[in-house]
DNA sequence: GCCGGAATTATTCAAGCGTATAATATCAAC
DNA sequence: GTTGATATTATACGCTTGAATAATTCCGGC
């Protein structure tokens, strides 16, 4: 008859594992698996925390959104920063986007799973305008250098276009190499993309790959 | 004490009616929504009859996600096959791809919703590869008959390795497309697109645009 | 050591879920 | 018209859900 024993942990790292468990669940059961339920138990708490932590589980549910997008973020951001000449940089970019820490199918999953609900939520709607943004400016200012140091400079609004059309590539193919990776080679994805951008941005053969 | 008054319809039109009322349902209020008592009443029927002409639930979700694919599928195809030349399939390919018929968020959310299940649930997976080897198909056929009037014919690998990369920028353009369409000007992602095309095919500008 | 506040557990609740089954209304055939 | 088959409705069942509340255990400050 005696309750279960516990420790404390700090807010801070409470609420840590809280969303990794969230999204551990959703990664590997789906959103709908992703009860009050679910995740305490695979956080090891019991359900009432969940509530003294976020006031509803669908804010928890956003806090992990918001951390999956970060964590992307700063993995592709730590890989450019490692580099310093814009052409490492731009590989540094792609390497890192078409690579499997970002290119699997738990990030595929789970991206899927909240993209799902951007046109039909608001607060999930301000969380993916608030990192594409971020994506976009991010890409933008390793093409910009790039660019330059390859004597290619453009103006602002060009930049911008073709900002938007090496993100689109990239994208397109992290989704498919994320969704039916089985169907590529090991780097092909990669190998296209620094050929797709190369021809994007008007270089010469060889200028990436 | 009566009961609701009924008229029976034929069995392909009653099946017909509960997908469209589960993509309703799934497009305006996410696939958690999707239960057997908001599809049912969106069809007009008792939850009961779902069970009449489905397996199960998830049968039906099944069969909504085929529909999906295929009008894509479809909508597209109509688009190329109304036209004859190379080049002219080629950009309808890229139009139809990109028009709001098949870029709007009905559609991104129809589409995410079910991703998100692809790596979670083998039945999602063996319609997904299906339908993504279609559509990989699709673009081959008329990359190829595009390249080939331009004289610039290339061997099954290579126009494959094409088909990836522009595939996967479509895919991608089509993604940012839907998903923040409000950030680009009415017909900017397919202008983008021809030029990109162009340039991953290594041809000269304005052989699309 | 023990005290008090707060983190955590335990329990409860009403609502909604998918499914099974029984009752009944519809419609074609005759 | 009646009948027979079956499409459709109605109801019930056992579970799960998110949330609210009450009861406890922990642990730093004294």
């Amino acid at each position: 008859m005696s309750r279960r024993t516990f420790h404390r942990v700090g807010e801070v790292e409470r609420r840590r594992d809280l969303i990794a468990a969230t999204l551990d669940v959703i990664a590997e059961q789906g959103l709908r698996a992703a009860t009050v339920r679910q995740i305490s138990a695979r956080a090891g708490v019991t359900g009432g925390l969940i509530r003294h932590y976020f006031t509803s589980k669908d804010q928890m549910v956003q806090a992990a959104y918001r951390e999956l997008m970060q964590g992307m973020l700063r993995t592709v951001d730590d890989a450019v920063q490692a580099c310093s000449s814009g052409r490492d940089r731009m590989r540094a970019f792609i390497e890192a986007n078409l690579h499997d820490t970002v290119t699997n199918a738990r990030t595929i999953t789970l991206w899927a799973a909240f993209i799902g609900n951007v046109k039909l939520d608001p607060d999930f709607a301000a969380i993916h305008r608030e990192y594409y943004l971020a994506f976009l400016d991010q890409l933008e200012s390793v093409l910009a250098q790039f660019l330059d140091e390859a004597g290619q400079g453009l103006d602002k609004p060009s930049l911008r276009e073709k900002t938007i059309a090496v993100n689109g590539m990239i994208d397109g193919l992290w989704l498919e190499q994320s969704v039916a990776g089985e169907l590529f080679r090991e780097t092909e994805a990669a190998e296209i993309a620094y050929r797709s951008v190369e021809k994007l941005l008007g270089l010469g053969e060889g200028m990436l790959a």
